[in-house]
DNA sequence: TGCAGCGATACCCGAGCGGTATCGATCGGC
DNA sequence: GCCGATCGATACCGCTCGGGTATCGCTGCA
């Protein structure tokens, strides 16, 4: 199996049209056509379904998909991770959501600054949901996730803490002198229904909330008196005047991780997580 | 990138040799040699320093050696996986340790073939250290693994149980008779030297005691009064009349889990780690 | 029934992969 | 210190195969 036979597949695959899939990939249809029966006769099995109205993926078809879209990004990490170990003063790149954890990024930042040949650590500012991506095709060499909000399936990971989560409210609202407040108090408000965030696929769920992107956006939206959220204590540490953070007895726990990718060989990212976990 | 171009630079990189990794590829040498320049060249960087005498691997070239052994094993185990998903009634290959918690396994079993339109499972039995590559490699679907002692870069995981390790010895050694003794007590024993797993890449660390493949083995050595090892539990149960489990307080806890590779889009994996977790 | 849409097939050309022959550099032995 | 052995690079050649155009055959729809 080439990897060019899996590019074409995928492809195919995602647009379910030979012609449309031809015109992605920058090649005729006919060459297209004739590459897919080929795989299909190398693995001995049929991938599609096709009548001349429409294309559907057989199940083997469905796992070479899966299959292929990983080793697609993999070589793709693969190319950029090898460019940028041959610089000359390789640089680390940190994936993290913008709002993290505050405190703790100065620190661990600082901790390894400190560490003899320590490289230089570039922080790659990302969208909640970008850094399995970011990593998976190298742009990122290490990311600071959340769960249980980030997935890590595939990649390596160590704990660095657990936190509570809080509401942030108006100052004003009645609920923001309570000293602490369970889901149910928060989630059920009319006037100020949950803010959405975007999902994997970038989409917001449906809902009355608003849609935000970043927490400038959600704090500002908070202190109008249009929404509300439930976010880790450390995001909602150094709140503007007019917010109040309010502990939620029973939001699920907060963890948050260092990841990397598996196989990772870099020293610099060795050195980072054991200054990680040793702070 | 291609997956020829990955194989033939793999081969050298492992090799450091032109010829030999030619012969081993069983292609002539020059060939070899333009396909790496010309990887280099597409890449933007040496891979490779060669002088006639010496082939070595530059920083950018060890990281490719890593991400393109993991990208070859990937491509194998799409090909396989592939095929598996094209059979009539595929079937789900579960590694296992031989000797792997006795009890766990049969409920498991049990209880996932009571599930409606349950797969077949097939046990894969093998050897420590082998559950990775066969997960990555695509010949299993699902492993049972044993931490802190198998590492699980890179796959999804779900945690079963935790249980203590017990000390197998002679049933006439004093020691047997204790409740319950600590890691000083069994490691020290000059006439008992401490059994030797082989290691990840097949060999055996140094040491005095007797290098082992399989707990038959194992307990036939310590009947024998030549050797002893720690081991979880339930790997110690129905021992035979001759040998007797000591409970160490100290040894850490064995941590079973059932993992599976990334990305898995199987349903009966689903299936069976939802039976799994629900034991 | 005729037409439009779509994948498969036929056929041609050129890039590129693999082979043989050979070169040039380097190290070891006498 | 020179010669030969070793090893990677280069030159050149033939053929496979990837990509292009033209066209066919099937299917759903008006």
């Amino acid at each position: 199996m080439e990897i060019r036979e899996l590019r074409y597949f995928v492809a195919v695959a995602e647009e379910l049209h030979f012609g449309k899939a031809a015109e992605r990939l920058g090649i005729a249809q006919p060459p297209l056509s004739r590459t897919i029966t080929q795989l299909e006769r190398r693995l001995g099995t049929a991938l599609l379904e096709r009548t001349s109205r429409k294309v559907t993926l057989t199940e083997a078809g469905t796992v070479l998909l899966a299959e292929g879209r990983a080793i697609l990004s993999a070589v793709t990490a693969a190319e950029r991770r090898t460019q940028r170990a041959a610089k000359a003063h390789p640089s680390l790149v940190l994936a993290v959501k913008s709002g993290t954890g505050g405190e703790l990024l100065t620190k661990l930042l600082d901790a390894y600054a400190a560490e003899p040949g320590a490289a230089t650590v570039d922080l790659l500012l990302c969208e909640a949901h970008q850094h399995r991506q970011l990593l998976q095709e190298g742009q990122a060499d290490v990311a600071l996730l959340h769960l249980p909000f980030d997935s890590v399936a595939g990649l390596d990971t160590e704990t660095l803490y657990t936190e509570g989560q809080v509401a942030i409210l108006p100052a004003s609202h009645p609920l923001a002198i309570r000293s602490q407040v369970r889901m149910a108090d928060v989630t059920t408000l009319p006037e100020l229904p949950m803010a959405r965030w975007p999902g994997p696929g970038g989409g917001y769920p449906e809902g009355p909330g608003a849609e935000i992107r970043n927490l400038t956006q959600l704090f500002q939206l908070i202190a109008l008196g249009r929404t509300t959220v439930v976010i880790p204590e450390s995001a909602g540490a150094d709140l503007r005047r007019d917010l109040a953070a309010v502990p939620v007895l029973d939001a699920p726990p907060v963890t948050t991780v260092i990841a990397w990718p598996p196989h990772s060989r870099l020293r610099a990212v060795a050195e980072l997580v054991r200054v990680a976990t040793h702070l």
